[in-house]
DNA sequence: TTGAAAGCGCTAACAT
DNA sequence: ATGTTAGCGCTTTCAA
């Protein structure tokens, strides 16, 4: 029993007794079928009238259990307090609800292991399809649901070798173009504090990285090119390293926000001045770069157009797998 | 028909006819029965084994059409982009999903006819309860759901008008403790720059204000008090008047975050510096605060804090009012 | 043009 | 100790 005040339901039943006709008939009429089965004119308007009047709501639970679509999407997120994912997440939950679809939100806290449990959990919830931001650890779990076709797009992380349509800003171009502005201004030595190696987003924007320097012939030092997380923690414990080890180096290139905001705890502590002594591009803008104490450089990333895309090819692959 | 490659589903039904009993004793045993209706140690091993080995999962669709429970707390959202609210988010779907629930994410946009289509949606959808940081602007379709004892919780916003539960942090305690801290420092013309006047986190902060000059005897300019939104512009706009007006102060507490940052874009390009011509505090900390050009004064929310309270709150009031 | 009936997967009251 | 039955609310095939 519900604990809300009992008012009698209102359902097709209700509706079909009230009007003397079957079940079968409101059904037809209320989800847009009326013409379909040629229904008569009259009753359809009896039964829409009565409808809205009663403010009559599909009962998704049972449109679910008896269609095996539920309208609803999966999303698993690593971290949504990552203000980067909580924006992405904000389009898709604009975006899905236009297109009349809900999201069960699922975050996975960075860990595998919850990433499987969250899949798992929206699989027996008939969820119609996933959005992920997969951890990336490892990929077998994906690959399962690839093989068993369910529509799922992959955001922003991706592992190459699964064959999954993915979306994410043009990270081989973001740093391309950063670097490229630095060697530009004349900085021969540009160190590279990277994400997870083995992230596509990673490797895209390393792949940006060596570009532009290879472009403007300068021989890649590898010790510059350091790092192994997207956290805050890796840039400025990466950073003091570099330092430390005396590299010469005029310039960082962070490849997120947080490993700019570590580097930037780690020049601070060291006495380093931006852009005085050094020069400093980040990934990933966020509001409050410019009212950083040093107005860092930052590359852009367009987070409603890689939410919206997404959610888009999503429903789609839904829709034509499984049309309404 | 469901596009996945069909394997025959895992259903009691399967299960009962594969070990020859009835659907009911598979559902005793599995919904952990087995013990009250007195299901004999070998049929109910037999089950679960079944169970276990074609790993059965029951379908929350049936089981919520039966039982009108689904496991689910709608979220509703002003702006899940907003680090605030995503933090929040992130600890509510952490502790639902402890206790067996999932989250369905609603964003309002900050517009009060999007918060109630969600909570059509979600009442649709059956979920258990409502968590629900209110935009604000009117509060009747609140009383309705409140009037027809629906769980809900009311994160961060309050509108004093309703009697639900209500978790945010202490805003009186936040700037009353700020502003103290200031005079302490000496100072005495203190200008606030405040959020949605009618929203109870406000007014709380507000109290804190007024309080904190009240106890330093020091009479209050109601000149200095001025805006009305919790965003950037408002910040960004109302110290450029407090400073084209010639008010004198040497201090500026900022009702929120984005506030704050309004109010360092004023102040810089009015060519003022923080603190060596002007004092700030901010409210609301946030990861990036310590960059800030200028290392402004923040009061910190606990939002771990409040989403692990107010979803504790509701799941409680769940299943005190429809116990599993 | 409409109705009857079956069934999606599950639970619970009522047998026995 | 377990089975039978009805029903949650909806869609759809088959029949008329």
């Amino acid at each position: 029993m519900s604990a809300r005040k009992a008012k009698p339901p209102v359902t097709l039943k209700a509706i079909a007794r009230q009007l003397q006709v079957s079940e079968s008939t409101v059904s037809r009429v209320l989800s847009g079928n009326g013409k379909k089965y040629r229904i008569s004119a009259k009753t359809e308007k009896a039964v829409l009238e009565l409808a809205r009047k009663w403010r009559f709501v599909p009962n998704p639970l049972a449109q679910g259990l008896r269609l095996n679509r539920t309208q609803t999407i999966g999303l698993i997120i690593p971290d949504i307090s990552n203000p980067f994912f909580a924006r992405v997440a904000r389009q898709i939950e604009v975006e899905a609800r236009q297109a009349g679809f809900s999201i069960i939100l699922c975050d996975s806290e960075e860990d595998t292991s919850l990433e499987i449990k969250s899949l798992e959990l929206l699989e027996a919830r008939k969820v119609d399809g996933f959005l992920i931001a997969p951890v990336g650890e490892t990929t077998d779990h994906l690959q399962e649901y690839a093989r068993r076709d369910w529509p799922m797009v992959i955001v922003d992380r991706y592992l190459p070798e699964i064959k999954l349509p993915y979306v994410s800003s043009d990270n081989f171009k973001g740093t391309y173009q950063a670097v490229k502005y630095l060697l530009e201004r004349g900085h021969r030595r540009i160190a590279c504090v990277q994400g997870r190696t083995a992230s596509l987003p990673n490797r895209e924007r390393v792949r940006g990285y060596r570009q532009a320097l290879q472009e403007y012939q300068v021989a890649i030092d590898e010790s510059l090119l350091v790092g192994n997380d997207f956290g805050l923690e890796n840039g400025y414990i990466k950073t003091k390293l570099l330092l430390r080890q005396e590299k010469k180096f005029t310039a960082i290139m962070a490849l997120s926000n947080l490993i700019c905001l570590g580097t930037i705890r780690a020049l601070t502590e060291e006495g380093m001045e931006i852009p005085r002594d050094i020069s400093l591009i980040g990934f990933d803008d966020q509001v409050y770069c410019e009212y950083l104490r040093t107005p860092v450089t930052t590359v852009a990333q367009n987070e409603k157009e890689i939410g919206s895309i997404a959610t888009k090819l999503l429903i789609e692959w839904i829709q034509s797998v499984n049309p309404v």
